[in-house]
RNA sequence: GCCGGAGUGGCGGAAUUGGCAUACGCGAUCGACUCAAAAUCGAUUGCCUUUACAGGCAUGUGGGUUCAAAUCCCACCUCCGGCACCA
């Protein structure tokens, strides 16, 4: 008997898969496309390739790979493709510091992402293989852009922007973490630059809506795209600053138009456009203005900082409340951000916690406006700020209303009035995605002065049939300030597609969230060179029925995701409005409790295990773990303990090879072949209902391996028959069949080695109901719900036929001795519970 | 502060959704094989009392519903994740 060597079996069976190209299924339209048959889209994130893959790798690939698996051998055909998402700033960074170029050193780490991939097993259909960093990709994202263009979905302004010193770009408001650049975790300051923006925010309320149509998306993760998107109802009331001082309108947005007549003043934001004009002149103006540049200057962490005390300079100008016409004293105040609303606000100190602490630094009044529970608290200022509900006062004709039923009528009033009107507001801002950086999707427009107008330049779309506009080789990657493309004098200077004349070319490049964006839709056409893809390949394929990723991407990547195929679905470019049907957001995978990482230096390298103890148990142990939308601790015990398994049943299949016929049949009428079989039953049984139970991998190898413990028990009593010996084999084959969307190679080599036959052919199989059906139950019986006995008893017997056989025991009779039995409980099959007193 | 999720052995975690709590794996202890080790195989492994038979107590805490609760209800505690001066 040979051991185990998972080297040479996983060797064997990934040359037969790319020798005959297993995975890869057709089109519509393709030789071999079978139009009979379900389709299955199951996608994994596609990977960010830098240097090699890691453990977290490992884990998606391999859930996804046995979803893929699972679907194929339930008669769905398969499309499971792979990419590489490799523009982006890593990459780049190393260029800086290295001068390798960026290109050289993607693509030596895609050729190993690669390799591993196919070292692990996964079944992809090879032939859709993409990377956006390749011109074949990126005219296509220059063609969704230019779409979206022409929609008026993208745009160029200039905006407060968040600015990166470190890694020298504009970051999108999602890839500021506390203050600090995502990436590299330096302080974020504010500038204001003219940026390429996507106009998602004109989808909020549908990104939102659409929840509803997702088959299955974990909730937090649907939670947390609704906080990110933050809507908000609530009013627009007018405030007016009077002619007789500088005669503007300053509208803002509040929650709660019912405590507009508390408000006592009135802030906004250090960065409104119209704030200088208020004080210009003034004796304010001096102060005012050192404010603003001193907050200016902070960084969003030290402006956000939570104990922050509230700052502001008042501006010696007054609003009219339009409720009452009282005139209230105006501030600047950092309090108030720009970025929401109108960055201006009405403060209603005794109601809400920000505008009391900012009332008490600067001695202001409080106006209480809403009753608390306590109408004595009520007129002092006891227990404010009240940020609660109760009946209106010191608000003319609604005082007494409620303030639920006294918001309508305000907001009504403020309508007809024309002074305001009932508004949505959302935290969500439009999706910046320029970068002046080297390494990614020129943007593809030029600036045209002979087309322009009152001396601005004209933005020009290059043409659809000009696409790519190429990324140059250029030698310096450091920023300064400006993307590293301005410097690539003979690619910027161009002619402008529109008048002929001289042009220049756009120097930012993409956000490499977008290229992420809409990959999913290239896979199901990847070769076609005429188009970002066919529509009828994408009418069949699309939507992706199982998509898999980490949560890190729970905001940033999936609801650009969802934003592009909407924007795409109103071009009429598909005909689905949401991108990914079924989500499964796998857990991190720790080391020693701890997230890994390279200075920690507890980092697991997935090709260290595979060549140790093979792919099999790798890829099983991950899924083994627990459940794997939670994460885990890498030990390697639990690898271990995995590959003993994976090696337990290496054994059986070759002792079984040499000790029983292929052709026998099983014998159910010996007891111990009966309960194999019913074991083998049971497993087919219980990892069928894991797998569509959100994938409870676990307790799914969990159940596969108790079925080779029990063959392991059983099977040298077996062997001695022929027909027994049947049975151990046929649990050895099940136990192949159903290890393998876990654990492929040792699968589909056990199962040929035993029935001849490709186990990734065969279907799923059935558990027989009458082989997990038993003749004898185990009842339990017990007294005032304490177990006392468990009585043999056959499953067809009726009721008082159990009740009988549970009096009858020696253990039960004694506990019912000198009482009286008030009720007899009856779970047939199972259970008998008497009660007594 | 708001929203979401979770608390079960020494550890990762099971429990057919109200019916034998602790499956499976790790770790630990003992034994077989061996000159020895590795590998493998077998046994034990929630806590307490008991030589044993047996009994009692255990699913974060306290209460409730029920013949029966890890599971349902109420209150509380703790931990993790997301958002947060968002008007």
């Amino acid at each position: 008997m040979s051991p185990y060597d998972p080297q040479s079996i996983e060797r064997r069976w990934q040359a037969v898969w790319a020798e005959e190209s297993t995975w890869e299924v057709a089109n519509p339209g393709q030789p071999g496309f079978d139009a009979a048959k379900p389709k299955a889209y199951v996608l994994e994130m596609l990977p960010y390739p830098s240097g090699e893959p890691h453990v977290g790798h490992l884990k998606c690939y391999a859930v996804g790979d046995a979803i893929a698996h699972f679907r194929r051998r339930h008669g769905f055909e398969v499309i499971h493709p792979m990419g590489y998402d490799s523009f982006g700033l890593p990459a780049e960074n190393n260029a800086i510091k290295t001068g390798e170029p960026p290109r050289v050193a993607t693509e030596r780490s895609i050729e190993s992402f690669r390799r591993q991939f196919r070292e692990w097993g996964v079944s992809i259909d090879w032939a859709r293989e993409l990377a956006t960093h390749t011109p074949e990709y990126y005219r296509w994202t220059q063609w969704i852009f230019l779409q979206l263009f022409e929609k008026g979905l993208a745009y160029r302004t200039e905006a407060p922007v968040q600015w990166c010193p470190k890694d020298a770009t504009v970051l999108a408001n999602e890839q500021v973490v506390d203050g600090r650049c995502e990436r590299c975790g330096t302080e974020v300051i504010q500038r204001s630059l003219e940026q390429w923006f996507f106009r998602i925010t004109e989808y909020a309320d549908r990104l939102l809506a659409d929840f509803e149509q997702l088959e299955s998306w974990p909730e937090h993760v649907i939670t947390m795209q609704r906080n990110w998107i933050g809507r908000s109802e609530g009013a627009e009331v007018v405030f007016r600053c009077s002619e007789e001082e500088v005669g503007l309108d300053f509208p803002v947005f509040t929650t709660r138009p019912d405590t507009l007549f508390g408000a006592t003043f009135f802030v906004l934001a250090p960065e409104h456009p119209e704030l200088m004009r208020l004080v210009e002149g003034t004796p304010a103006e001096a102060e005012v203005r050192e404010y603003v540049n001193r907050i200016g200057r902070e960084s969003a962490s030290e402006r956000g900082a939570e104990d922050r005390e509230k700052t502001g300079v008042p501006l010696g100008r007054s609003v009219v409340n339009p409720v009452n016409g009282d005139e209230i004293p105006m501030f600047v105040a950092d309090y108030v951000l720009m970025e929401y609303g109108t960055g201006a606000i009405m403060a209603v100190p005794a109601h809400d916690s920000r505008d009391y602490e900012f009332a008490q630094a600067f001695g202001l009044p409080l106006r209480r406006v809403i009753e608390g529970e306590d109408a004595e608290a009520a007129r002092d200022s006891e227990g404010l700020p009240y940020p609660g509900d109760g009946p209106m006062t010191g608000s003319g004709r609604f005082d007494g209303k409620g303030n639920r039923d006294a918001y309508e009528e305000i907001v009504a009033w403020l309508a007809a009035e024309g002074r305001g009107d009932s508004a949505v507001n959302f935290r969500l801002r439009d999706w910046l995605v320029s970068r002046q950086r080297y390494w990614g999707a020129p943007i593809p427009v030029v600036y045209c002065e002979g087309c322009g107008e009152g001396g601005a330049p004209a933005i020009v779309p290059v043409p659809a049939e000009q696409l790519p506009v190429e990324l140059p080789e250029i030698e310096d990657y450091a920023p300064q300030g400006k993307s590293p493309l301005a410097a690539a004098e003979g690619w910027v200077a161009t002619e402008c597609p529109r008048c002929g004349g001289p042009a220049r070319r756009e120097t930012d490049t993409m956000d490499t969230f977008v290229d992420s964006s809409w990959y999913f839709l290239r896979y199901l056409d990847s070769r076609n060179g005429e188009a970002a893809w066919g529509r009828e390949a994408v009418d069949h394929w699309f939507p992706v029925d199982q998509y898999i990723g980490g949560v890190e991407h729970a905001i940033l990547h999936l609801m650009y995701a969802r934003f592009f195929t909407k924007a795409l679905a109103d071009l009429d470019l598909l005909g689905a409005q949401e991108p990914f049907a079924n989500l499964f957001a796998q857990g991190m995978i720790t080391r020693d409790g701890a997230k890994m990482s390279k200075s920690r230096g507890n980092t697991v390298s997935p090709a260290e295990y595979v060549e140790r103890y093979g792919a099999d148990s790798a890829r099983t142990y991950v899924c083994f773990m627990g459940p794997p939308e939670r994460g885990g601790d890498w030990t390697d015990e639990g690898v271990e303990g995995v590959n003993r398994f994976l090696s337990r049943l290496w054994r059986l299949c070759e002792e079984v090879e040499g000790r029983t016929a292929p052709s026998a049949v099983p014998d159910l009428g010996e007891p111990a072949a009966r309960e194999l079989m019913a074991k083998a039953h049971w497993a087919i049984e219980k990892v069928t209902r894991d797998f569509q139970r959100g994938f409870q991998f676990n307790t799914a190898i969990a159940a596969v391996m108790e079925l080779v413990n029990d063959a392991y028990r059983l099977k040298d009593g077996l062997y001695a028959e022929l027909r027994t010996g049947a049975a151990v084999r046929f649990a050895t084959a099940t136990a192949a069949s159903l290890i393998f969307p876990f654990a492929p190679h040792l699968g589909a080599e056990v199962y040929e080695r035993l029935r001849g036959e490709r186990v990734w052919e065969q279907p799923w199989p059935v558990a027989d109901p009458e082989l997990l059906a038993s003749d004898t139950v185990t009842l339990i019986v017990q007294v005032n719900g304490k177990l006392r006995d468990r009585v043999e008893a056959p499953s067809e017997a009726a009721e008082e036929e159990l009740l009988a056989l549970a009096k009858a025991s020696e253990k039960v009779s004694k506990h019912l001795e000198g009482k009286d039995l008030v009720k007899e409980i009856v779970v047939p099959g199972k259970l008998v519970n008497l009660v007594v007193r």
